[in-house]
DNA sequence: TCAAGAAAGTGGACATGTCAACCTTTTCGT
DNA sequence: ACGAAAAGGTTGACATGTCCACTTTCTTGA
């Protein structure tokens, strides 16, 4: 037993951790969505969902509902009510998209750039403290992985290919 | 650019994803419950929390209250509602903790124990399916890499090191 | 051209997750 | 042994996330 899977023991309390993968994720995801939450509190009562779709407008990316919408990966459902309450709270305003009727563009208020201005370096220096945790190879293995997992997760195919 | 790198630009409409690992890792994570309860729903109603509080214990983990707590990941008020929930259906009953009265005890009835019989496989053969889709590097990596961001996602002092 | 289907946004219902106040039991220091 | 502090469980309030039905607009094919 090396001093890596001694570690992971602690954070589990002692169980298999092969068979723990989702878990570990999910576990993970959880304290960067906390960690993320307690960077915005300290300067303001953006939500977490609410700061995604500004950040994705300031950093110039295509305005568009939908383009935004699902750069956010949020819920249809949840992008509209956050948007009319981004909307409520100043910090958007909308127009209608001009090639497509069903859409509107989203516009940053000052108010959103001021907010943009002062979180973005927190979060950029949060970015830089996760990866310098991380090994070289690590850091260079990790999307290929996650994203290797991400598309075996969106089939449950693989239960059912003997009944084909 | 690499295949790679073209790969995950498809799934996020071309943004430079150096910059997006928390948000990577939190749409994995959605993908990976959703996965998770669509196999869940194919034999039954267990939410995915009641899921993990029943394979817990039927993995012979402690049974304690704390311990079946802490292996779970669930917050404590959230606990609390589950097993209630689990012992209104029928799925365990409980029973004082002999050395430690604000404890209880969890024990699995037949229901659960059937139900845990005819979902493990199918959760074991997606974990199977989700290891396939990594290469033996990545496989050896990824739980390193996954503790130590869990470790540095943990604290936000790295914001205010410098008026210590 | 026009009817059918697909795609987009909205709103409601409901599930899940988070947080804090509270009470009880245990632990620890004196 | 005793009081204070910590740990555990419960409950309620609230935020966030998921799912579905519905309307409008766009696209497609006959």
């Amino acid at each position: 037993m090396n001093d890596q899977s001694e570690t992971l023991e602690q954070t589990t309390g002692g169980l298999d951790l092969a068979l723990l993968l989702p878990f570990q994720i999910t576990q993970l995801s959880g304290k960067l969505a906390a960690q993320a939450r307690a960077i915005l509190s300290r300067h303001g009562t953006l939500s977490l969902a609410q700061w995604r779709i500004i950040r994705i407008v300031a950093m110039g990316l295509p305005p568009q509902s939908t383009a935004v919408r699902k750069s956010s990966g949020i819920d249809k459902g949840q992008f509209s009510k956050t948007v009319n309450v981004l909307i409520d709270e100043g910090y958007v305003t909308t127009r209608p998209c001009p090639f497509d009727h069903r859409q509107f563009e989203v516009i940053l208020t000052d108010k959103a750039i001021a907010a943009h201005a002062r979180l973005a370096p927190e979060l950029d220096a949060r970015q830089a403290h996760l990866l310098a945790a991380l090994t070289d190879a690590q850091r260079e293995m990790i999307l290929p992985a996650i994203h290797a997992l991400a598309k075996a997760a969106e089939t449950i195919d693989f239960l059912n290919k003997d009944k084909d």
